[in-house]
DNA sequence: AGCTTAATGAAAAAAGTTATCAATAAGGTC
DNA sequence: GACCTTATTGATAACTTTTTTCATTAAGCT
């Protein structure tokens, strides 16, 4: 468990310089790529993405880039409904993502506090020593909800 | 979205069966070993492992059994702490994992009632509709507890 | 500008998953 | 229990995704 340096204030930039990693192309690209796209993406959906606007780069980059970065807390992996996995940016601290069921897009929520309750009551019950959690909500988004709210007028 | 006839009581063969499936070797080796297995085992985990105990089948069926049981509910995916996926028996109902961190050891615990404040806030701050959750815990299970302490006794 | 070395890209290898189709066997009928 | 129908299987191949290798490139420092 490598200690990473990875302050609120601090951009990404500088997340990697601190850590002792250059800001190199692809990972520059990569991040940004994130950064503009709500959306979990995959490794492939973020070359193709990248190579389409004019950046050259090699999808071992981006296999390479999303393994660093995500070491260093600056992206997310997050499953999608239909348990593929992608890529988002990453929010600071203790959180989680919900993600709409009909467009993918996926934002954090804070998760302080979240789950107390529920894991002491598991604690007690199972034995386990609980540290840690994966958690993510389902949903419709609110552009989802209007687009098919309209959509079911229509009918 | 089928409907899957997937009672409390009824056994995974009936629950095959009722959905109009049949009940051949690859899906009883598969049900069979997971039931016997408290790990989240890949399909290449267990075609190995049937394979070695004498029973012969392919790793195609594995996948194949897989999808069908995963479908009726018989068997869940869990995540491994480092993100890896693995199956193991379905309990029935609304349910979670928790995971060992040391063994992998997975067991189910009853998910009722379980986020409904948490979902609340998130619904009202994210003004997303939930409709569903990803939950696992991870932890030192009673065993590994114990064999950690042990272990710690000895320096 | 020049140096040092982390990082990249291309290609190949490895690993994981899906598609195809003839052969097999599960479950029902007589 | 023998027979029939057809869902299911296994072997092979195709395909997709991920990792490894190593010579080349470029990021950051002096
Ligand atoms: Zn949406
Ligand atoms: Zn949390
Ligand atoms: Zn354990
Ligand atoms: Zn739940």
């Amino acid at each position: 468990m490598k200690k990473v340096i990875n302050k609120v204030e601090t951009s990404w930039q500088n997340v990697l310089s601190e850590n002792g990693y250059r800001v190199s192309g692809p990972r520059r690209y990569v991040m940004q790529l994130l950064e503009s796209n709500a959306q979990p993406m995959t490794p492939l959906e973020i070359y193709q993405a990248l190579s389409q606007s004019g950046r050259p780069l090699g999808i071992v980059s981006v296999y390479r880039a999303l393994e660093l970065l995500a070491e260093l807390g600056l992206v997310c992996v997050v499953y999608n409904p239909d348990g593929s996995a992608g890529y988002v940016v990453g929010a600071g601290g203790h959180h989680h993502h919900i993600v709409c069921q009909n467009c993918h897009q996926a934002i954090a929520f804070a998760g302080s506090e979240d789950l107390s309750s529920l894991i002491q009551r598991v604690e007690k019950e199972t034995k386990f020593h609980v540290s840690d959690h994966l958690l993510q909500l389902y949903g419709i988004c609110p552009d989802c909800q209007k687009a098919l709210a309209d959509a079911e007028e229509e009918n």
